[in-house]
Parts: C-alpha cells; sequence; structure tokens
DNA sequence: TAGATTGTTAATCGATTAACAATC
DNA sequence: TAGATTGTTAATCGATTAACAATC
C-alpha cells in the first residue's frame, strides 16, 4: 500500500486529521472533501488528499470523502484497532496522571500493567490496576509481553530503564523522562514538556 | 538581529541544543563545534551552524564555540531570563502534575496564581500557592498582567477560557486541554498528548 | 450532461547539506 | 605558519502547492 517510506511530517498530521474526523462524525456529518478538511485543520485542499494518497485512495471523483469511512480506514493506517499490550513504569505524580488522563484504548494500547521501585507503591491501585514491584517486571513480560511502555521515571534511570525493556521485549516507548533515550530496536516518542514551554517563551518574546 | 522571520523547524531545534549545552556545562566541557553538538543531537554540523547563523556569530574560527557563553546567548534569544508572569487554570490532577513538575521559572517562567471552578477547591495550595477561585481572576489579572496561562481544562470549557484570558490580557497559552484552540492575538501552543501516543502507535504498526 | 472533486503529475517553495573563503 | 572551524553562499533535496485529466 506505502509506495515508499511515509515521511514524519504527514505522520504528524494523521491524528488531527483522525480527530477532526471523529468530531465531524459526532456532529453527524456524512461527507466531506480534501476542501473543507483542509480549511479546518489550516492547511491546503492538495495537502489533505497528497497526504492521504500515501496510503491509497479513499475518495470518490466528485462526491468527496464518506466520513466514517474515511476515519475507519486511518484508524487502520496507524493500527489504532490493534490494541498492543503496554506497560507504565513509574507510578509517581505524572504517572498517575498518564495512566488516568490518556485513553490508552483509543489510541491503540491496552495497559496492563503498572510498575515502581518504592516499595511503599507496591499494591496501591492506579488506573483499575495493582503497582507492581519491578522485581516482578521479567516475568511479567516473560508472560504478557508488552510490545510498549510508558517511562515516567526521573531522567537518572530512564535510560537504563529503557534497555531493560528493551531486552525484555518492548518495542515502542513513549518517554515523560525529561531526556532524550537512546535505544537500538526501538522507537522512542518523547514527550518534552520543556521544550515545548520553551518554544512559548520564544515565541512571546519574539512578539 | 534577525534577518528575517526565523521557521519554526529552526525554533523547536533550539531548546535540544540548550540542553546540550546545559549538559556539557555540567560535565565541565569549555569549548566544543558545530560537529560536535551535530553529533551528539543527530544533526549536521552544516545545520547546527546554520540555526545559529539566524541570530548572529557566536563562535570563532578555527576554535569553535565557548560552551557557557553560547549557552548564555540561547538563554537571551530564548528569553529564558525574562520571568514572564504566568498563571495556571485547571487545578485538577493535570494542573497538579504540571505546576509541581515543570520547572517553569527555568523556562522563562513564574507562576503567580493557580485558579479553579471547583469551591471544594479554593483555598487548597499547590506548588506553594492558594488555588484561588475564578471569580478573582480579573482583578488578579488587573493587578498581576500575567502574559501566559497554562490551561489545564476539559476541552468543552478550554475555548471559552482562552477567550476570556485574551480579553484579561493574556498573549500566550500553553494548551493542555486535548483540543486546538483558535485566538486572536495570542501564541498558543498546545500539548497533544494522544496524537503523541497515537505516532508511536503508527510506527510500531509499521515496523 | 454539467459541476464537483478526486488522485496524481508538475512547479514552486523552503529547508538541509555541501563547499569554501575568511580567519582565529 | 599550518590546522581547524567558523559564517555564508551555492547546490541538493524534500515537502508543499498548483494544475489538470479522470470520473463520479
Amino acid at each position: 500500500m506505502q509506495k515508499h517510506e511515509v515521511s514524519g511530517s504527514v505522520v504528524r498530521r494523521l491524528p488531527r486529521l483522525y480527530r477532526l474526523l471523529r468530531e465531524l462524525e459526532r456532529s453527524g456529518v456524512v461527507r466531506t472533501s480534501s476542501r473543507a478538511l483542509g480549511e479546518k485543520l489550516g492547511m491546503t485542499a492538495s495537502q489533505i488528499r497528497q497526504d492521504l494518497s500515501c496510503f491509497g485512495c479513499f475518495g470518490q471523483q466528485g462526491c468527496g470523502y464518506a466520513v466514517t469511512e474515511l476515519r475507519m480506514h486511518l484508524e487502520q493506517i496507524m493500527g489504532l484497532d490493534a490494541l498492543l499490550p503496554a506497560i507504565l513504569i513509574g507510578a509517581g505524580s505524572l504517572g498517575k496522571v498518564v495512566s488516568e488522563n490518556v485513553r490508552f484504548e483509543e489510541r491503540g494500547f491496552r495497559l496492563l500493567g503498572i510498575f515502581d521501585i518504592k516499595p511503599e507503591l507496591i499494591g496501591k491501585r492506579l488506573a483499575d490496576q495493582p503497582i507492581r514491584s519491578m522485581e516482578e517486571l521479567e516475568s511479567f513480560c516473560a508472560e504478557q509481553k508488552p510490545v510498549a511502555a510508558v517511562l515516567c521515571l526521573p531522567k537518572e534511570s530512564a535510560q537504563a530503564a529503557a534497555e531493560q525493556l528493551v531486552s525484555l521485549g518492548v518495542r515502542g516507548i513513549w518517554n515523560f523522562s525529561h531526556c532524550d533515550i537512546a535505544v537500538e530496536q526501538a522507537e522512542v516518542v518523547t514527550v518534552h514538556l520543556d521544550d515545548s514551554l520553551m518554544t512559548l517563551c520564544y515565541k512571546l518574546h519574539n512578539l
């Protein structure tokens, strides 16, 4: 289906388009066009069509796109229907917010386990799960084979944890650790809140 | 100093370079080169030099860059030394994590006030601040003149809150509300955790 | 059929990389 | 002076936009 490798710019735009389609669906819109979609997302109709064309043909000449159909295609393209098994490491305040506020099941993942190193947290519950000891991690992974891990650790321990996770079979890491991580054989998506805040600072400074 | 408008791609790279320089400083490195910096950041030496050249000349031919000096220049460029007055709206679990975990003062902002609409939260403390009632917001803004606001609200109330804030003088919004926001006359930087997670899903799906 | 809108090819624009003269 | 490395100009590469034939 994909001609060549799809560029990062295209991949980063897919979630926004997906969210818009969900909204249109909720408001009862049945058909739409690249023009209408582009307007709402602040991009050109060309770009919408060009982006979609990386993955196939989802419209009809003259009539545009069926909203629900296109939304389902995007789900397939992004793999949101897969529900990949995932775990979360670090049940501090950050881990708590992420586990309780992120809709994993609507974003392609199922959160199977939450781990922390602090003895006083073990056994408490978070997002409907017991917090488990890090000593359980290896056997848990052997059994449940999580493909992804959410890292909510201080930056000092993030790199080592990432390496351990990869050695236990994890292939994707969602990293909240305020530092960059380098691991072979795994995809890492880092959320750099500090960088995001600094870009706001820059913009205000150069208004 | 800036020839033309600096592109978004350049602006987004500045924080990473800044973080690297802080690290180098901490490990006692005194001088460095575009080659060394590029290697650590996974980009070309050309790109480092090209990015910096948007703002001035900070190196010496033959000798590279003085780490501390360049770090200080970047602080100036991004405006990190300004400590712009900021407020936070929404003291739920998300607001709690953001106010307690983000190092505002190192990122160019000073958090002056935290607001929430829920009566049961008013008066409790967060990040060394009392949580204030939304009724106080107008007079507080008139007095303290916050330039930026952190939005930690559910998406239903985000747009209206943003508009109110702008009418009260806020010029920059750091938006955690899981939705896009459109306001005239203000810079908005939105943190889309869901989009970030979906790109990880895509990558794992297309491994 | 006429109008609309796709998918795709071609043209433009911008961003990245390479090259090199200037100079520490 | 010789070696290194900048700042900048030119060349390349990729991404966005425009144009248009195909067709619903």
